[in-house]
DNA sequence: CGGTATCCGTTGGGATACTG
DNA sequence: CAGTATCCCAACGGATACCG
């Protein structure tokens, strides 16, 4: 029982470092973006960097291939021409998403207060 | 009205940017670990480094500054030897920890199928 | 239009050492 | 113990160019 004691220590630490890993990947602020923006609607890739003000087509791409990746959007490539790629949220984006759609909430609710305290410290 | 409606246009604009401000601030997995893991009860500087597995003296500091800095955090130091400072969740900072804990729980919700993603995606 | 690759400056972030 | 400062390398991220 000490092998399987150790053995199920050995995948508690896995699914540990595997939740980091994933909260990492979650918990930045363009794929947190991406997520809110795609939450209202299906969308192509040029009009989410329209949506987005300041992300760059670098950035668009990376973050939506590591969205895909973990399986929170999906893309949808249509053959035509000029191509035309669709991006959507998944169920566990969708989860996801109402977790930001609260930091928003929570963004605008202390707007002042949080201004407020920045000046505070500032001085 | 005209010169009215430009300097509204103007407040918007900036409320808007300061929104995106604090957003990029608390939308990092450092500054959101921070959070999650004062939520539970005051910590030592030291505690918390403990707690939060993998982060480094400097990261701690940095972003309990800008934590502070924010009014998310509140830092209480004690002028004994050895010196001991205590930090604390403010009212806002308890906030912004019910939406993180959304997060971690979305993410143990939909660890299984990340991992079955990625699986595929990397196939 | 969307994606990939390259270049290159900027920032992130660890290690270390020193102060109160 | 907590904080600041310095050094230094790696990763981030923008600009540009080129392909399907």
């Amino acid at each position: 029982m000490v092998t399987k004691g150790r053995s199920e220590d050995a995948d508690l630490r896995r699914a540990d470092s595997l939740a980091r890993e994933i909260f990492s990947d979650v918990a930045n602020k363009w794929a947190l973006l991406i997520i809110e923006t795609l939450g209202e609607r299906t969308l192509r890739f040029s009009e989410l960097r329209k949506e987005i003000e300041g992300i760059s087509h670098k950035m668009l791409t990376q973050n939506l291939r590591m969205l895909e990746r973990n399986g929170l959007v999906e893309r949808s490539a249509h053959a035509t021409v000029p191509p035309r790629v669709e991006y959507t949220l998944t169920e566990p984006g969708q989860g996801l998403r109402a977790t930001v759609d609260g930091m928003c909430d929570w963004t605008h609710r202390y707007f002042g207060r949080i201004e407020a305290a920045r000046h505070r410290f500032d001085a």
